[in-house]
RNA sequence: GCGCGCGUGGCGGAACUGGUAGACGCGCUUGGCUUAGGACCAAGUGUCGAAAGACGUGGGGGUUCGAGUCCCUCCGCGCGCACCA
């Protein structure tokens, strides 16, 4: 009689142990090979959610299975902890960002630590601390000093009632989530990264990123955007105050002669210049001012324009004029801010033309005979001949828009180049809980870097939310200082840097961090870069691309010898979980609802019908979060990490369910009474053997190309069969197998169960077991018989079969037989050890 | 609007580079053990069919001796879009 695991005993009993024997704390002077698991740090929101348990279990097992392998292992844990919602607390709550998240902090931390994760908590840090910031601050000025900081114009949301710059997410249909006011686009003087000096670096690199998932460089590519096209200027029929020419730039010079208007940005200073002149023109820029400034919002929007009095001449024929609208959907920050429609072969020009009645005009054909074609109810973009277009007639779209380029260079007009939709890094925000920009405006020498020997530039802790905004720009005893450079009163930068730049350098620090400085580079150069990184799709194109170029910045400036940052990327799925709504639409949770005989939902507290909503992430607006801490004290932290294995794969989303936890609780003692019952037996039993081979080469290989739920099902299998098996040796070392097996997903349960197998020392630091490849192959296979691709017939022979005996064998097969009834077959299909297709 | 992805039993999923679809888990059914069971053990479980067999990987079409896998097309769902982290 064994009695149960007892998680809680265990889980106190072991984490102290590892802790006592610093098992994880990583020693960059090791001679063992170094490997770095990193998944994305978390911002301490308040309390882990189910998505976390999710992102460190994995990078967990993978840690303890490089380390099982005899590696030294890198696997740290700190805080984004700058941020919005700390200051929404200090709004709604009256408590202070700082100490909000420091409270979280410990918390999380606490919760983390529940859970039994292989983390060197000597290395924890967290983006808030005035020793981290202060050295992202000196970064930002090594940055600033080799040219890569600039400061421009850029428009963001502004919120006219609360007086105040929101974020995207802040905007709800164009209007402020408190004030509920429109919100209106206003330009604002920011700081900017030169991130699209790196842009065809950045492009490049994609390239060596072989353990990256494709679709992350794919999503990559797209965002970089690099395309060749044609950058030319219109002449104005007759100029706008001094402005004579329109520079446009287009990816597809070949419809030139397609071309039936000009199209400007609101934002565009030839808009600017009519508005000043023309009423009209005016009140439309406002109308286009209004909304916010997210690419979605600006796209979706309804296309309109504003007719000018101004004239294009088209440059390859003086008599042709093109009128010159101001369009809300040309955006100013892609290319020149200014295009030439041709409605014929764009959707979006398309759109513009019908909707103003202007000529749509056929200029490419999928062949000569169709150039009279009209175009119909959609733009056609896809490539063709070129047609109606004078002397590019009969070429071939890439052709024709060579023809174009070389025309127009060689006449002046326009040259071809490269442009990209990458745009600058702007990393100001107009707000408190971020890392002070280590700026100076002084009225005569301009903005001056504060001097390396004061920062950290403190943010100050006795701030007052009690009106909107910054309150920085309202602490004058901060803000008010000496310029560095003449001593004149100056006043500091109170914008903030965007978290972004506090997670793009984060992984260093993780790697080295002396006092004085940023990082040590050889040290950092000895775990660097990230041998697998994990977590959130949401963050394959910023948070990665952000980290690629400060890395290689850095580079650039000679502070570290690597490129790229992050060697393997790993995206997981999301968290979700059921949800529920009342018949007016609130969210319930799950546990406000009742299940009534015949199956009706209704909810708890009135009694009222209920309906179950679909699946969706877990969320607090929907009010469907499992808590991850009940469920760990109820069954444990091993069958939640095994729980989150299990199952779904791990790129995918995980539907989270007690019935799942429960199934993983009930393994966690299978193992347990295997590993506790006697033991008896001697012998060999050569199919455990074999079978337990197979899955020490199994679990491993899905662990490493992370197939958790692939490892997960070889144990399952590798239990099925030792239960099933007669006591034997072979069966007392299958045991131990498994229990090693399963220690990086369980490691509580591993330790408990090796302790009581009288193994040595901790399973913790034990060496990942080996297999005979000689036990992996079977003697005889299955091959599956089919007549016309259909399975008719398996047969049983020997590995390595020749092709003429299989087929033998095959014909020979009554089922065959009786589906070919005496006819000869016309074929026969041989693939050694697997099948044979017999056509008839 | 643009970019990217996903779709296989009642459910989560497995199926190496085109070669036996449904491994493994959950659930369910039957039986055993038991005072009892949400514990444990045994057998079963894609659909239709008594069986032989037929059908079956979101819908439609194609390539192939052979398609979940490749191509085209349609539908549905999700993620990202530069100030959410």
């Amino acid at each position: 009689m064994t009695g149960r695991f007892d998680p809680a005993g265990a889980e106190r009993r072991w984490q102290a142990r590892w802790d006592a024997a610093g098992c994880f704390a990583a020693d960059s002077a090791s001679p063992k090979p170094k490997t770095y698991v990193l998944e994305m740090f978390p911002y301490p929101s308040g309390r882990i959610h189910m998505g976390h348990v999710r992102n460190y279990t994995m990078g967990d097992v993978i840690a303890r299975y490089r380390r099982m392998q005899g590696h030294e292992v890198l696997h740290p844990m700190g805080w984004d902890a700058f941020g919005m919602p700390a200051e929404n607390a200090a709004l709604e709550r009256k408590v202070h960002p700082g100490t909000w998240t420091r409270d979280n902090i410990a918390a999380m931390r606490d919760q983390l630590k529940r859970l039994g994760f292989a983390l060197d908590w000597s290395r924890e840090l967290a983006t808030c601390d005035p020793e981290y910031y202060g050295h992202e601050q000196a970064l930002f000025l090594d940055l600033f000093d080799a040219g890569l900081v600039y400061r421009k114009e850029s428009e963001v949301n502004w919120d006219p009632v609360d007086r105040t710059v929101l974020a995207n997410e802040q905007v709800i249909d164009g209007r402020g989530w408190r004030s509920g006011a429109p919100v209106e686009r206003r330009k604002l003087a920011q700081w900017f990264l030169k991130i699209t000096d790196f842009a065809e670096d950045l492009l490049a690199g994609l390239e060596s990123l072989e353990q990256w998932p494709d679709k992350v460089r794919l999503m990559q590519e797209n965002w970089i955007g690099k395309s060749r096209g044609l950058v030319f200027s219109f002449r104005l029929a007759e100029p706008a105050d001094d402005i004579e020419r329109i520079e446009v730039f287009t990816t597809r010079p070949d419809t030139i002669f397609g071309a039936s208007f000009v199209a400007i940005a609101a934002a565009h200073p030839l808009a600017q210049a009519v508005a000043a002149a023309d009423p009209g023109a005016h009140q439309f820029i406002d109308v286009c001012r209004a909304g916010g400034t997210s690419a979605a919002e600006i796209e979706t929007a309804e296309k309109t324009g504003y007719k000018t009095r101004l004239e294009a001449v088209h440059p390859l024929d003086p008599e042709w004029r093109l009128p010159v609208y101001i369009a809300n959907f040309v955006l100013m920050d892609y290319g020149t801010g200014a295009i030439f429609g041709v409605p014929g072969h764009d959707q979006r020009d398309f759109e513009f033309a019908k909707q103003y009645h202007l000529p749509i005009k056929r200029v490419v054909a999928s062949s000569h005979g169709e150039a009279a074609l009209p175009i119909g109810e959609e733009a056609e973009s896809e490539p063709g001949i070129a047609v109606n277009s004078e002397f590019l007639d009969g070429l071939e779209t890439e052709e024709a828009s060579a023809e174009v380029i070389r025309r127009a260079e060689t006449a002046g007009w326009g040259v071809g180049t490269t442009a990209w939709r990458l745009r600058d890094w702007g990393v100001s925000r107009q707000r408190y809980w971020g890392t002070p920009i280590p700026i100076i405006h002084c009225a005569s020498c301009g903005p001056v870097p504060v001097p390396r020997d004061q920062l950290p530039v403190v943010l100050p802790e006795d701030v007052a939310f009690d009106l909107p905004g910054n309150p920085l720009d309202r602490h004058d005893a901060w803000r008010q200082v000496a310029c560095p450079s003449c001593g004149a009163a100056a006043a500091r930068e109170t914008d903030t840097l965007d978290t972004f730049v506090d997670s793009s350098w984060y992984f260093i620090r993780f790697a080295s961090q002396p006092a004085g400085r940023p990082f040590e580079r050889a040290e950092a150069e000895a775990w660097l870069p990230v041998d697998q990184y994990i977590g959130g799709v949401e963050h394959a194109i910023l948070h990665l691309l952000y980290a690629r170029f400060w890395t290689r910045a850095l580079q650039r400036i000679g502070r570290i010898g690597i490129a790229e940052p992050f060697k393997g990327l790993f995206t997981q799925g999301m968290v979700t979980h059921e949800t529920f709504r009342s018949v007016d639409g609130r969210w319930l949770s799950p546990d406000e609802i009742e299940v009534r005989e015949g199956g009706a939902l209704v909810e708890r507290a009135t009694s009222a019908a209920a309906e179950r909503g679909r699946i969706e992430k877990m969320s607090k607006s929907r009010r469907n979060t499992v808590d991850p801490e009940p469920i760990v004290a109820k069954y444990g932290a091993d069958a939640v990490r095994w729980f989150m294995l299990s199952d779904s794969p791990p790129e995918r989303d995980l539907e989270w369910s007690i019935d799942g936890i429960e199934g993983a609780a009930r393994f966690v003692q299978r193992v347990w009474r295997l590993a506790t019952e006697p033991q008896a037996g001697d012998g060999p039993d050569p199919a455990l053997d074999k079978k337990a081979h197979r899955a020490i080469a199994a679990v491993g290989e899905a662990i490493e190309g992370l197939q958790f739920n692939k490892a997960v099902a070889q144990l399952y299998e590798l239990v099925n069969a030792i239960e099933k098996a007669a006591p034997s040796a072979s069966r007392a070392e299958a045991v131990r197998t498994l229990v090693k097996l399963a220690s990086p997903m369980a490691p509580h349960l591993a330790e408990e169960c090796w302790a009581k197998l009288g193994g040595d020392g901790l399973m913790a630091e034990a060496d990942w077991p080996s297999f005979d490849p000689n036990l992996l192959v079977d003697d005889d296979v299955t091959i599956a018989v089919q007549v016309n691709g259909k399975l008719r017939d398996t047969i049983l022979a020997p590995r390595g079969l020749d092709r003429e005996s299989a087929e033998a064998l095959a014909l020979a097969s009554a089922k065959v037989q009786r589906q070919l009834d005496g006819a000869a077959p016309r074929k026969v299909i041989v693939v050694p050890d697997r099948l044979v297709n017999i056509v008839a």
